[in-house]
This record gives C-alpha cells, sequence and structure tokens, in this order.
DNA sequence: CAATAACGAGACGTACAGTATCGGAATACC
DNA sequence: GGTATTCCGATACTGTACGTCTCGTTATTG
C-alpha cells in the first residue's frame, strides 16, 4: 500500500502514490458531482493535476478506476452491544448516514446500473457488496447464538428484509430516506424473522 | 398520447406512427442488449430504419425517449382474490417473471443509475415507479379493510419491505432471483407486519 | 396545385475515450 | 557521475457518438 517497500523496484522513476491518491479523490468527487454517465477521464485528470496517460498508466479504461475509487468508501461500521435490536438500528443507521453524507448515495446506483450488462464489473463489485452485507449477517448470526432468532433462519434473505426498505427508497424515491424511519425498519423485520418462528412453533405445539 | 387525434392537424404530412413504434421498440431491444449507457441514438436509428432527426423531432434527448420505451412495459399485473398472502404471492411472482423475462431487469437499474444526477428524470420517472407500486398498495388496502392487517400499518413501508429483498436481489445479485424465494419473502414480510401489530396491541392492553 | 411539414440520409461541429509522442524529472545500477 | 529506464504532465491524434442542420423527397391540407 504505502510505497515501494518489497521486492522488484525496478529502474526507472517510480509511480507516484501522490498522483495515484490525486486521482482516486478526483474521480470520486467528480462521481458524486456529475455520476457516472456524465463522469470524463479528461475531467479526472484535469482536476487531479495529472495527464491523461498517468491514469491510463495504472487504469485500463474508466471502470476499474471508479470501481476502485467506490471500493475506498467507507464500510458499514459493525455494531456488537449484545442486542440485535440494538446492533441493527445502529448498523442500518450508519448505512443511511453513509449514503447521504457520502459519495455512496450517489454511486451505487451509478455503477448498480452499469452490472447487468457488464460481467467484468460484477466480477469485480460482487466481493465488495458481499464485504459491506457482511456485519449485517455477523450481528444475527451472534443473535442466532444467543437464541434471539431462530437457528434456521434465512440469514441472507434476513439480510435483504432489513436492507431492502432503505434500498429501494435510495434507489428510487426522490425524498431520501431519514434516520427516524430506521427503528421502524428494523422492528418491521425483526418481527417478521421472528414472528414466523413464532408462528411454526404454535403449529408444533398444537 | 396517441397522435393527431383531436384539433390542430395542421397541414403538411403527418408524423408517421409506424415509425414512432420501431424507434421505441429498436430502443427498448438495444436497451436491453447494451444496456443504458452503451445505447446509441445512431443504433435506434438504424435498427428502426429512420433518420436521426425522426427522433429528435419527437424526443428532446436519448433519456426520454428511453423513459418512454420503459413505460410501454408491461405493470404488475394486479391479483384480487381476497386472501392478502395469495394476492402478494401472485404479484411478486409475476414481479418477478417480468423482470428476468422482459426487459424491465436491464432497464430499471440503468436509469436508476441516473436517477440522483438527472432531476428531471426523476421527475418523469417516479409517477411510473408509482403506478407500478400501486397494486401492492392496493392489495394491503383491502387487506386493512377486511381486518387482516391493522389499520395503521405504514401501507408505504410495508410496500419496500415486501419488495425490497427482490429488488436488493435483482440489483446486487450474479444470480437472479427465483419465483420459488416468494413465499418465504411473503411469509417474513407479512409476520413482520402483523408481528409489529400485535406487539402494539399487547403492549397497549397491558 | 401550392403550401406545409415530416421523411430518410447523412454532413457537420463538439466532446470524449483511449493511444501515442513529446521533453523533462526521478530513480537504479555501474 | 553517467547512463539506462520508467514515470511525469502536456498535448496531438483517431475513432465514436451526440445533437443540429441541410439535403431532396413524400404525404397531407386547402
Amino acid at each position: 500500500m504505502s510505497s515501494q517497500s518489497s521486492a522488484t523496484s525496478s529502474a526507472g522513476r517510480p509511480r507516484s502514490e501522490e498522483a495515484h491518491r490525486a486521482i482516486l479523490d478526483a474521480a470520486l468527487e467528480l462521481l458524486v458531482r456529475v455520476g457516472y454517465s456524465a463522469l470524463t477521464v479528461e475531467g479526472i485528470a484535469s482536476r487531479a493535476g495529472v495527464g491523461k496517460a498517468t491514469i491510463y498508466r495504472r487504469w485500463t479504461s474508466k471502470l476499474p478506476l471508479v470501481i476502485e475509487a467506490f471500493a475506498q468508501l467507507p464500510a458499514l461500521e459493525e455494531s456488537d452491544t449484545g442486542d440485535l435490536v440494538t446492533d441493527l438500528e445502529r448498523m442500518l443507521r450508519s448505512y443511511l448516514e453513509v449514503f447521504v453524507s457520502t459519495p455512496l448515495g450517489a454511486v451505487v446506483p451509478s455503477l448498480a446500473g452499469e452490472l447487468p450488462h457488464n460481467p467484468e464489473l460484477m466480477e469485480v463489485f460482487a466481493p465488495l457488496v458481499r464485504s459491506r452485507r457482511q456485519p449485517l449477517i455477523r450481528a444475527l448470526e451472534r443473535a442466532v447464538a444467543r437464541g434471539e432468532i431462530p437457528a434456521d433462519t434465512d440469514l441472507s434473505l434476513a439480510a435483504d428484509l432489513i436492507v431492502g426498505p432503505i434500498t429501494v427508497r435510495i434507489f428510487f424515491s426522490r425524498a431520501k430516506p431519514t434516520p427516524k424511519l430506521v427503528p421502524a425498519i428494523v422492528q418491521l423485520a425483526l418481527d417478521g424473522i421472528r414472528g414466523t418462528a413464532e408462528r411454526r412453533k404454535e403449529a408444533d405445539e398444537r
């Protein structure tokens, strides 16, 4: 990450780490301001104060650059308080905050729109999506271990149930969702997860 | 909507309804094949067998054309059987089917990615989204009238809870969701909606 | 039959992707 | 210190596409 600490630092001028960061920062800033479709490499180069060649020396095209810029953004902050409701509410709140106050909210839909037609992009994007979902899944796993929710819960589906309403609104709603919604969403989703289990249990006992 | 049905059919050659449809069809077909970002007006014109001027005479730019093409796609088929679970499962299944077997699955994410940076597009897109959500909302309203779910349910949030998991997977998942998931999703979401109400009621009675 | 407006075709100016080339600067090896 | 190597910013270049414009042609109104 830092510099040329290891291995083959072959002859010649080394790549400027400063230029690298300037490019990523410029890409992110422009991405937020104008969106993916209006993003230009020339604009990025100009804002970063570098030549186009310096960009194309590092990334083969605009897309991989955007992906790397995106990957820099903060992940979901994990919460582990011992109580599922608290954990979910905290994470969803931070998720929402990241979405409205950072480039994520603008970048993700832009990239998501490209996914269906760009398997290569999907390949790079999928691990990123997974890693951002991971804290949610882990919180659910801990809740299972504590007996808060049944062990046979489909955690992946549960995670989508929790994140779904916010995602839908971020993508399609004019008014971006506020943190005020979080408790209602968590309660709804969680009652769904638990309610289904209880109902099953009641039916068994009868 | 249609064409020169009423009023001023002034002098001159009338616009060809045939060309109009050919353009929309070509746009939709290309949109599905290559996605929004790789869609070219020249490609649409060529495939439709019309001149570019014929396109720009009807739409100010590529985006409104795409919107109109999108709006042609089938809406959610409404189900009204008297049972909420059945209605939701049917609608979600048809929703899913439309998404995997028609251009919708490819078009919606493409357009959604443009929304945050294009208020004008949002203006045109919002009513479309709303109208496609409407059958879901109406089914929930009927369920409220029947007493299946409490009257003070936030129907909008409930709709998002139901559609959320599928939306999340359509956007981000490599493997597109299958109809097999529908019953589990409906059960989870609905137990959430009902469970929350029950819990609230119990708390009130205490 | 004259006026009008849309038609397909395609030329045109602008903008941008991605490539190539410039002289100069930084580094490794000798 | 000298030389080879590689990156640097800048910019010229090719190709593609948007959106405008102008052709000569065709359909419709009065």
